[in-house]
DNA sequence: CCATCTTTTGACAGTTACTCTCATTTCATG
DNA sequence: CATGAAATGAGAGTAACTGTCAAAAGATGG
């Protein structure tokens, strides 16, 4: 939702001796893709990388490449927290204004990302507001998110999920949040994520403010 | 703006006589790849439409057809109307409410775009609802219009164009115009345009109306 | 521990969008 | 009509993907 998280699977001493060895070595190859690609990405930039590069670094083949990622820039965006955080908007009490669950979401997700690896939250947000196809790649990753905020206001409020104003509703909190990251990322990371997003959600509920000093 | 602007150049009779031949060729060239394009994916679907099959039926090279257009995408979609809507944005008198004029710009891109090429325009915003590079190029050219709807916010108010305010406004209705037009599409294009982008406007301007009845 | 079954992997060939270069053609101009 | 400039086409090259198939590695039952 944010694309700010991390590379690793949430949930990771306690299931690591119940998966067996095959599970394991999965998980290690996702890592040695995602870490080989972050690296070569600092190293040389976006475009320049190529998947080949990617598969000699991570000591694998192209073909495997492929086969955990379906294109390159989900090797760089990939977003395991969405769920959960839907579970969290879920788990919000009833009588709490909506715009105050989906303050407190984000802001829980933004937090969770930047503190497993602040440093790639950055890249991650840096990639987002320099690469197109990494920008387009993360939209519709989002886009696929406001559907799942459509279904958590219909379940809140009652309200068709698939109406027009719901949809509506989630796509321009999207847009605004999208918004928000590329801005904190062409400011090169200097401004406290927590407020713009703070700042953000105050223009989506009361309109443009009235004119700075 | 609105993906729904037509193939050919909104100006036409008047230059027609004082262009030199090579002017008209080019229109001509750039008229031909449309053309067959339009037609060819209505015959087998975007994604079976080659680049080799396009210039085919134009009569031209697979070169040429990369001169005229960046990406396979961009034959689709390319809109030339934007400047225009930003001129009349501009044009609206500095008293009128900020919103009347959003909304009577949007209608009336709209409108100009069905009027010119009703067939266009629906497969136009059905490329747009199913396929997703088709999407993804149209949320980077509607991005684009957000950044002159943030200049065009900052005459009128006085604001900083390029603040974090403005730009979460513009971005959040354009994610709502984009996701107006995914409606429209998927409800095989059965609802009053006109009418959705109202209802689209009032919930940025008001939020999520009271439950319907 | 071994045999067998299943999953994962790597090698390879193929497709397609897109880029670059260069010679040829086509239009503009004096 | 000659000369210069712009547009075109042909072709080679790159890189992201897709699909197939045989080999390797882990799981499993005896």
């Amino acid at each position: 939702m944010t694309g700010m998280t991390a590379a690793h699977s949430p949930a990771s001493a306690a299931d690591r001796p119940r998966l067996g060895l095959r599970e394991r070595k999965k998980i290690k190859t996702r890592e040695a893709i995602r870490a080989a690609t972050y690296a070569l990405v600092e190293e040389q930039g976006y475009d320049a990388t190529t998947i080949d590069q990617i598969a000699d670094r991570a000591e694998v083949s192209p073909s495997t490449v492929f086969r955990y990622f379906p294109t390159k820039e989900d090797i760089v965006l990939t977003d395991e927290y969405d769920p959960l955080l839907l579970d969290e908007l879920r788990a919000r009490p009833a009588d709490e204004p909506w715009t105050e669950s989906i303050r407190y979401v984000t802001h829980r997700a933004v937090q969770a990302g930047i503190e497993e690896d602040a440093r790639v939250s950055r890249l991650r947000s840096r990639l987002t507001a320099e690469v197109p196809a990494v920008r387009s790649r993360m939209m519709e990753t989002m886009s696929v998110t406001g559907r799942m905020i459509c279904q958590a206001v219909g379940e809140r409020t009652g309200r068709d999920p698939d109406s027009l104003e719901v949809r509506v509703y989630a796509m321009s909190l999207i847009g605004a949040l999208m918004e928000a990251t590329m801005y904190w990322a062409e400011h090169g990371h200097q401004d406290d994520y927590a407020e713009l997003l703070d700042r953000t959600l105050d223009v989506l509920e009361h309109g443009l403010p009235a004119e700075k000093p």
